[in-house]
DNA sequence: CCATGTAGCTAATCATCGTTAGCCGAGCTG
DNA sequence: CAGCTCGGCTAACGATGATTAGCTACATGG
């Protein structure tokens, strides 16, 4: 593995694990191998770091939404399919989300605006998905704004609790929070 | 307001806000109307300021659990009431549970300590809800796990975005995820 | 009216941290 | 072999922040 990518992996494992405020680059460097200086010759900044991880996580959350919902106009396939996209991401990736979820509050102007704008696209989508299955008279919930929460937030909880090696597997996990969603909407099996 | 319980509000105030590590006691002084060093009449330190909010909201949480399921035996009932006093609180108490599910970390032992065996106590009163219903017949999901985890995400997730001037009303609120609670675990209306 | 405690302030202490400066050895290139 | 670059190191800087020390004004009660 590429030195950075070793630096940037260890620092997304020490942001998850202890907040970014409480790592320092110090810790970084001690798991990787070096000094605290030394890193800057491979990143610009501690803030870069969190940066990087942020913005990437976010536009992968994204780009996966979209690409579930891509292949089919049935508004409970979509929403099941965004759902299942949202959880494994979430599963998958539990540190990136957890670390995308909570760190936001760190980031730097401008980065946090435009991981901020991003969330909030991410959000609309699954809103209109709502709607949509609201209008096509299959979901029945009060208020799309309640119901995607819930949903969106079931991905964040997992980030918290889901480890690899745990009692459910991924697709377990996957199945089971999609049928939630469903449910949550009013549509469930 | 005592000047103790001025400076409790301010700290939940600025700790849910930025959080404990980006909160100076300089900050929670210039609201409060003091210098950083003056709070420490008042204050025993800023650790201490953390401690006691987290335990407190705790507290006062499985309190509100146990309370709520206290008088009535149906499955159903208990985990509605249960559901309704866990979202009532983290509406009515935002800052604090928004606090005591994020700052964990920023606690040092025993606190930390302390503040996770009630958590973990409160965890498993959920589970037993979900337990019992399943037991009964009355609920359907594979893991009783997945479901009160759910559960309780709902709660962790409100608090991260509920506001008391917002479009819901803390009614409506603790009515329609109560309802989304029930319909996770297949007994929904 | 004085004595005392309360509650504020400034200055100082002590530690931590991100980051920069400048040195140096190893290994590739000509 | 000479020199350059890469990537490490130590030392130092500069800022920040929790907490302590020690001073003072004021209010209260004897």
């Amino acid at each position: 593995m590429d030195r950075l990518d070793h630096i940037r992996a260890v620092a997304l494992e020490l942001f998850a694990g202890k907040g970014y405020e409480a790592t320092t680059m110090a810790d970084i460097g001690a798991v990787v191998g070096m000094r605290a200086p030394s890193l800057y010759k491979h990143v610009t900044s501690k803030q870069d770091l969190l940066a990087e991880i942020m913005t990437v996580t976010m536009r992968e959350l994204l780009a996966a939404g979209r690409a579930a919902v891509a292949t089919t106009a049935d508004p409970v396939e979509r929403l099941r399919r965004a759902t299942e996209a949202h959880v494994r991401y979430h599963a998958r990736h539990r540190r990136e989300a957890f670390v995308g979820n909570r760190e936001i509050r760190s980031l730097v102007e401008p980065h946090r605006g435009r991981v901020l704008e991003l969330r909030a696209e991410y959000e609309t989508c699954f809103r209109d998905l709502v709607r949509a299955g609201i209008a096509a008279g299959v979901f029945s919930v009060t208020s799309e704004r309640l119901a995607s929460y819930a949903i969106l937030d079931l991905g964040m909880g997992l980030a918290a609790w889901y480890r690899e090696d745990g009692e459910h597997s991924e697709d377990a996990v996957v199945w089971q929070y999609s049928e939630f969603a469903l449910r949550i909407v009013g549509s469930g099996g």
